[in-house]
DNA sequence: CAACGTTGTATTGTCATTAATACAAATAAA
DNA sequence: TTTATTTGTATTAATGACAATACAACGTTG
């Protein structure tokens, strides 16, 4: 686990020092200016003041926070905005090649098996279909970056093997198999990182990811990938830009695809 | 709270609780198959069977599973996607008009002061600059789905009133204030739910929030309102079609922005 | 029927946490 | 300087969640 080792897995200090962690990263203190003190941090979480100060210990052995005896907690500069993904979900699938370059993906699982239900209705499968279903987990700079969860129909999946899988992203595999591959509908969300998926990660669990779910379709329809992605929430991002157009009596909100304001959007 | 009430706030009992739901509203554990026997669910959350046992029962008053002796606990088909509220991006905001109509706002604070940091240097405003800043809460069918919290400078601000922003949309306001709104940008993650926070909304600390920042800006590209939204997870989506379309060389994904294939865009 | 796995129930000991303190040391504000 | 607030540290007792265990009741499977 990156940081908060020493407390106990399960713990209410834990449980503080991931709330607070969070509020710290989202920016909800402000930088530079001083926490509340550990009474009134007592009082908001409903622990007593020591569970606080394990807590606050703890972000501070992590650099997240100066403990100045008499004074109070202060919030550091968050360092650690350097190692920052985000994605622009109209160049969200090329970015995850040139990203490929700098990421390593670890094969969890790989099998072949009937669809699960939510699956096989969200791809327009028939009841049963046989799909091959893959859990990855992608690395950046070395580090956790997301859970991927993957199926595929047996049929397509049959032209690539499992070594391929853990060196090619999916969609190139898709593509040199004959796939024309054509829209996509994703679906966005938060989740909590359940055990197991906490375990692959490298984090603690009840941590906050982004959910992602898409399902890729070719020309006639036909569902020739599910995604169910998980990203950690401190890492990763997913940003848009978006500019007004009249569009008929309406206004709408159209999304800039290529050109974009900040050039950070690959890798910060 | 919603569930699972009786749980102390803190306790083991909520944390297995809130992960094993959050899990369940995923689709991680498929509808109608039975889940694992409790013994392997304290396993793998790492508690005593006793705990599993009190999330178990929380989770069988809410509904959600169903337990058998003897047999174990199965799950139950979700009742709940009923009441889903799902964003387009593109039409996001007109959106939020349609849905002001059958949505409520809560204004639980309202002043002027000095714009904090991260915000002034995001929507590019001088430092010290006065902003007015809102926090809201929007309920959807009496229920909770968002906290708002809006940044606007108070030379715009000064245009409209603490009255008008419980009722209309602020969006709505700008352009009434004269302001040409005309490009924005987002950033998207998810977050854990603070304290306070969670008691706005009537869930647990911890629950998975959906994170929105946007800035938008006017022709001049001057930052002309900041606003972070935090969603509920479980209620809200952002949903987004894409088409695959070729660019010069590279194909890219772009978004679909008029013609959805599923209606179910607004509210489910 | 018999064996096994599962939930229901009760018991008991342990340990983390809370609660209620108290006081020193450092800092900040009056 | 004086006062108030904060963290650092220590102590003690009570509480309650939790772990570990055992066994009965029930259902499933063979």
């Amino acid at each position: 686990m990156s940081g908060g080792a020493n407390l106990p897995e399960g713990g209410k200090a834990r449980r503080v020092y991931l709330l607070l962690r969070d509020a710290l990263q989202n920016g909800a203190y402000v930088a530079g200016a001083s926490l509340p003190g550990e009474q009134r941090l007592a009082e908001t979480y409903s622990v007593s003041r020591a569970t606080v100060r394990r807590a606050l210990d703890a972000l501070a052995a992590d650099g997240m926070v100066d403990k100045r005896t008499g004074s109070g907690s202060t919030v550091r500069a968050p360092a650690n905005a350097a190692s920052t993904v985000s994605a622009d979900f109209s160049t969200l699938i090329p970015q995850l090649t040139l990203m490929g370059q700098s990421t390593t993906a670890r094969l969890l699982s790989f099998a072949y098996g009937p669809a699960p239900e939510g699956v096989a209705s969200a791809m327009g499968l028939p009841g049963g279909e046989r799909v091959q279903t893959a859990v990855r987990v992608r690395l950046f700079d070395g580090k956790p970056l997301s859970y991927l969860t993957t199926y595929v129909p047996e049929s397509i999946a049959r032209n690539y093997t499992e070594a391929d899988l853990a060196t090619t992203p999916l969609y190139r595999l898709l593509e040199r198999s004959g796939v024309k591959v054509d829209t996509a509908h994703q679906s966005v969300t938060a989740t909590l990182a359940s055990p197991d998926v906490a375990e692959a990660l490298d984090v603690s669990a009840g941590s906050p990811l982004l959910s992602l779910r898409r399902v890729v379709r070719d020309k006639d329809g036909r569902g020739v990938e599910y995604l169910w992605a998980l990203y950690l929430a401190d890492v990763f991002r997913l940003e848009m830009n978006l500019s007004r157009v009249a569009q008929g009596s309406e206004r709408h909100w159209a999304p800039v695809i290529g050109g974009r304001a900040n050039g950070e959007t690959t890798i910060q």
